[in-house]
DNA sequence: GTTGTAAATCGTAATTATTCCGTTTAATCA
DNA sequence: TGATTAAACGGAATAATTACGATTTACAAC
């Protein structure tokens, strides 16, 4: 149980798109609900199949337009990860944080601790703008074989 | 100065090369002296640009494969940055180690602190195969407008 | 030095993720 | 309801990377 720290939901993530004056279409609700539904990263091509379900003939174009929208009004949170961007819902709230992710599924879980308030001294003679700190390995459902194989893409 | 961590160069790649019973051949001689001649992440396209300087004809196909094959050996060490995967020389030695990245040029600093030393207690859940951690900014040069500009692709 | 052979390279094509763009559709608001 | 304008469509373009059969080459054995 990490305190502080609320994961972004539906209800939030659909009301902060009209707050900022972008319209509340229903590929945009499936896709928050496709996010708040797997507490993991996934790529383009997961969501899509998703979007699928109820959208079949849902064009790429919109799929990326909306994933680099919600990943801007930090509705999702993306990475870089084996050759692709990935996405998962926002951990949200102030509290800077990073993730474990499982090699084989994607789940992930929150880190308390940022490397980043030890390390400063290290630094001086450049200005930082970010950092990127993740941790990969197994979770103790793919560790034991026990999780439904999880299609990667 | 960083004590005890030597950097990969020249003689001893294309060393590691030929004990490990791959061929010595001048592109990747060329390869190897052009990692050795940066200090930064170089993307594919980058470094193809300065094989053409020598072999104006070199199939894509080569490149990727030796590129592979250099981080295999840890000849150079990859990292995914920006949508492409990028290559630099390896730091070597057995001195773990991570690097800050300048957004502008490319440059790297490698950091000595290793933040996954304070961690381990939070991923009691997982097993943990590996980590990332790069700090990202603008190196002194790029800061203040001196650098000369960097074709980054 | 000659030769055999596996590895390396070539050249081109396939694949895959992502972006672009002109047209059409639909959410929102007066 | 109608007007306005962003969103979505769909198909093509771009760009990184990989695949593959044919050819060349490094290198070791003779």
């Amino acid at each position: 149980m990490i305190a502080g720290r609320l994961l972004m939901n539906k209800e939030e993530a659909l009301d902060r798109l009209k707050t900022k004056g972008f319209k509340y279409t229903g590929k945009r609700e499936k896709m928050v609900e496709i996010f708040s539904k797997n507490d993991r990263y996934l790529s383009a091509k997961e969501v899509l199949a998703g979007m699928q379900e109820e959208y079949p003939s849902l064009s790429v174009d919109t799929l990326y337009r909306n994933l680099s929208l919600l990943e801007e009004l930090e509705i999702v949170e993306g990475t870089e990860w084996e050759g692709e961007r990935r996405y998962r819902m926002h951990c949200g709230g102030e509290s800077h944080h990073h993730h474990f992710i499982c090699r084989k599924c994607g789940k992930t879980k929150p880190l308390n601790q940022c490397p980043m308030n030890e390390l400063l001294s290290d630094t001086e003679d450049f200005r930082i703008t970010g950092h990127k700190f993740e941790i990969y390995g197994y979770c103790s459902r793919c560790e034991t074989g026990r999780a439904e194989t999880v299609n990667r893409g």
